[in-house]
DNA sequence: TAATTATGACGAC
DNA sequence: TCGTCCTAATTAC
């Protein structure tokens, strides 16, 4: 589920238990190899999330010229961590999944497709696909056998990450990374400054384009991606169509602010909560249920929970939107 | 067992 | 506006 939240839960997990240690740097599945081979045997010296994008730092020693490797999940890609990862109060378990299913362990009981806060379940073999030869041992051998499609491992003495099916994968240049970013527009995880505030507010204030595709656009502000786009729009009470410079200043700003909000919450919990205030009982709810997750993302045909209107599902740039016509209007 | 789906993004028209 | 790429889980048959 890689919305802006998983990654920069990535970039953490990797600062933690990565950074500072050699790593050795394979292509199990070969179609890396190359990049694999630039990088191996050098030490991760930084680990930066900015929006979708991670960008890992791999040097020989402290004075070494510095390579990059970048990597955006796209749709499905994902990160598998195992062995010593650390679990604080916001990573749940030993050993997780972070991207596509966000971070799921393999010490862990998943609610649906969403993180876990508690390790809670027994090792999920149907993930690890085991055939009924394989033992016990070989489920807690280090470092574990690869499964699937891995593009990437990168591996410690006692950590590993797997990389699957990522959109973008690819070594770079410090000014090549720097190019990357230049293109990005503010995250408000890297720079919660009111100039930041401002030129999201220029930009969208500027443009003609409909407000539902600019919080898409990641050149205009990182990380958003379909679900939050949406459950942003509803909480903003903003019709999709809107021109962006059409919306209203303080509403512009509003938006950022909340977007900021969900993120945090986001990265602090591995889950895209969109609904506040929550009793236990419902936070609960949403934590199990799908349908009950969100104002009216994947809710289509449903009754708007503010106002009973069903929620209209439109394709828009080959995406889902899903936005309340009474309370967006 | 096959088809469908997904929380992205890019390039060709 | 399309087609394309990347992978795995879920759903349909």
């Amino acid at each position: 589920m890689p919305e802006g939240h998983s990654v920069h839960r990535i970039a953490r997990q990797f600062a933690l238990n990565f950074v500072g240690h050699r790593v050795a740097v394979s292509s199990p599945q070969g179609r890396f190899a190359h990049g694999a081979s630039r990088l191996d045997g050098l030490h991760m010296t930084d680990s930066q999330a900015i929006g979708k994008q991670l960008f890992l730092e791999f040097a020989a020693d402290e004075d070494a010229p510095r390579l990059w490797l970048r990597v955006h999940l796209g749709i499905y890609g994902a990160w598998d961590f195992a062995g010593d990862i650390t679990a604080d109060a916001t990573t749940a378990s030993a050993g997780g999944r972070m991207g596509q299913t966000g971070m799921r362990g393999v010490d862990t009981v998943v609610g649906e497709h969403e993180d876990s806060l508690h390790s809670i379940g027994a090792p999920r073999r149907t993930r690890l696909r085991m055939s009924e030869q394989e033992t016990e041992q070989s489920l807690e051998a280090f470092p574990p056998e690869p499964i699937g499609q891995v593009r990437v491992r990168l591996l410690t003495d006692t950590a590993v990450a797997d990389l699957r099916g990522p959109t973008a994968c690819e070594v770079l240049e410090p000014d090549e990374v720097a190019a990357v970013i230049a293109r990005l527009g503010p995250d408000p995880l890297v720079d919660d400054s009111k100039a930041a505030e401002d030129r999201f507010v220029e930009v969208i204030r500027r443009k003609p384009t409909r407000i539902g595709l600019l919080l898409m656009d990641q050149s205009v502000v990182s990380g958003i991606g379909n679900v939050y786009r949406a459950e942003l729009l509803y909480r903003a009470g903003l019709n999709p169509h809107t021109p962006g410079r059409d919306v209203p200043e303080d509403v512009v700003r509003a938006l950022w602010r909340d977007w900021s909000h969900l993120l945090h919450i986001g990265v602090q919990t591995g889950q895209m909560l969109t609904m506040d205030d929550l009793s236990e009982e419902d936070y609960a709810k949403a934590l199990s249920s799908r349908d009950d997750r969100h104002w009216v993302y994947r809710r289509a045909g449903l009754p708007c929970r503010t106002c009973g209107t069903n929620i209209v599902l439109e394709v828009v740039a080959a995406r889902k939107l899903y936005w309340c016509p009474r309370c967006q209007a």
